[in-house]
DNA sequence: TTGAAAGCGATACCAT
DNA sequence: ATGGTATCGCTTTCAA
């Protein structure tokens, strides 16, 4: 009978106080431990407590106090056509329980993120007394002196670049990029191409430039995608094509910005009939489950999100706030796509 | 700097009521129209809102009115092993925007689902005046009894079978099962196989068998599988391994539970050399991306989340709450691994 | 160690 | 149309 018989009025502090014989406050002692309070009262205490079900009304908690003991998480909305992380899930599950462990309930909400919707949730996050907004970036640029001027403490996750006054952290893509390009290197090939953001700034484009200075061969080709499954597919057909158009084509490598975006890629490739590795080998980045299961196996750079999302949540909650960027090492999965032949 | 400079006191009602020159109460039927005001009256006031970047207090609000207009949306934690849902992103983005529409705020909050948690769960959001709960029902059975006691409208998202008096709605996966075993019968294929849960009651193993015996043919092997990806991809071994003990295999067909578990299965094949749809032809159920992005493309059975979130949000918030099970049609979705020539 | 009572900020009833 | 005020449930002085 879900709702149908209407619950029992609840139970409130002043009931337990009545039950127990005692006064408001020393229940309030007795359940938070703001004072002492003799042993055998308690126990009464404790005990009406359990026999009335008693739960204490949060929302007159967080008027009284002006925290609801909440973190906010606010991720990009799956409509977002930018940007859907592949994370989202393991970085929810983790920084709940890192939240829980220090006493706060973590909210996950979703929204788009136009600058001025971002800010409005950060409104409403205030009004509901929220103690602290755990920020999943997109590919959106937020406006952090707007956010800093609602009040409330807040970090960015999955931040390439610092910027200046904001708390932030993500992982280290220009060493990642420099350590799957390096990889592909390592295997022979002459040169390493890149599919990903046209962004020359980019650290997964700097680290990709920087690893082929480095082994002193050219950049291979640039290919500018879109970092998404479409996107990824869109540049696979292109390079499919171009390598069917040359009369002896040679074999490649590419560095591909994301797992998602590989995926594409792969996808394009079959279709195609390019095979990989043998015709072109491939090396993507994030580490998410999409990579283990694609075909072939995709090699790519793990992110490290539940250190990160650890580190976040402390960060957030801690008494003397720094605002700095701070990056994570990541670690290669090796795996068939880049010509690793033992590897799944 | 980031949450360094303390935000100005923030303005309350009275703030406002005192800039506007008015009493509290109009400030409240203003803002709320609960009684009529005077146009000037009511200028005054949004002005002086305005100008104090006024928020309502929704701590008070909600203590006062024994409502936070707030949704929860409780889904299994990345972590439960038994369970995650691949449309978890999907739900949640349409389920968002149909509180939103409605006046709600929606959070989402994962969990494992063992009975007592879920129970705290529901328990915590009462304390908090959440005003009714989504659960993204995982494959452990809710205590639905216990969950009534709390005294919360809930309603259970994804569940295949409804239970006498609660509040439910999901995909006809029986129906689903039937279509695409019918479809894979429709390629020629003399006897169908299921890949799936262990469990003759499960409706997609149910549909399975009624379009097989419909059709007149011997339902094909029956492959027990976890219905995750790891799980598939065991299945799938065990499906190569048979068929190369073969000396003479003849091509087949398996109707699988789940994208992810097909995924699992496709990897198999792909490991063992097994042509897809050539050798074995394949259709799974959910019609989430991963389909759209396996290779071959899986012909996959799509579940309405979009109308099934629309439902959920209207009928949890409904003044006369029905407490039945609702079952929702989907959509066959053509692709390369049922054999089909011309799809995707 | 315990109790009385003042608020936290908003709503709505009752007057005016 | 507007104002005064009790009230929601809890925390926290301050006194006893």
């Amino acid at each position: 009978m879900t709702g149908r018989t209407p619950a029992p009025r609840k139970a409130t502090r002043r009931d337990v106080a009545r039950l127990a014989g005692v006064s408001d406050a020393v229940v309030s002692y007795t359940l938070n431990g703001t004072a002492p309070v003799a042993a055998a009262t308690a126990e009464r205490v404790l005990a009406a407590v359990e026999q009335l079900g008693y739960r204490p009304n949060q929302a007159a908690r967080a008027l009284r106090s002006g925290s609801a003991d909440t973190l906010a998480f606010l991720v990009p909305s799956s409509s977002d056509p930018v940007f859907t992380n592949p994370f989202f899930g393991e970085y929810a599950s983790t920084l709940e329980a890192a939240a829980r462990d220090r006493g706060y309930a973590l909210y996950t909400t979703a929204t788009s993120f136009r600058p001025d919707e971002v800010l409005a949730r950060f409104r409403e996050f205030a009004a509901r007394q929220i103690d602290g907004v755990l920020v999943l970036a997109g590919s959106t640029p937020l406006d952090s002196a707007a956010l800093d001027r609602v009040g409330l403490p807040w970090i960015a996750l999955n931040v390439a670049t610092g910027e200046h006054g904001v708390a932030s952290l993500g992982t280290d893509l220009r060493a990642g990029a420099v350590a799957m390009t390096t990889h592909l290197l390592e295997h022979g090939h002459g040169s390493v191409g890149f599919v990903g953001q046209d962004d020359p700034s980019e650290p997964r484009y700097v680290g990709w430039l920087q690893a082929c200075t480095a082994a002193g061969v050219p950049a291979g080709p640039f290919i500018a995608a879109e970092v998404t499954r479409p996107g990824g597919r869109d540049a696979g057909h292109r390079i499919a094509d171009e390598r069917s158009a040359d009369p002896t084509p040679a074999p490649r490598a590419f560095f591909v910005a994301s797992d998602r975006t590989a995926v594409g890629v792969l996808r394009a490739f079959h279709e195609r009939g390019v095979r990989v590795p043998e015709d072109i080998a491939i090396a993507s980045f994030d580490g998410s489950s999409e990579a283990e299961y694609a075909w072939p196996g995709l090699t790519t750079f793990r992110q490290p999100i539940d250190e990160m999302a650890q580190s976040a949540v402390a960060r957030l909650l801690a008494t003397d706030r720094d605002h700095t960027h701070e990056l994570f090492p990541g670690e290669l999965v090796r795996r068939r796509s880049c010509g690793c032949p033992d590897a799944g």
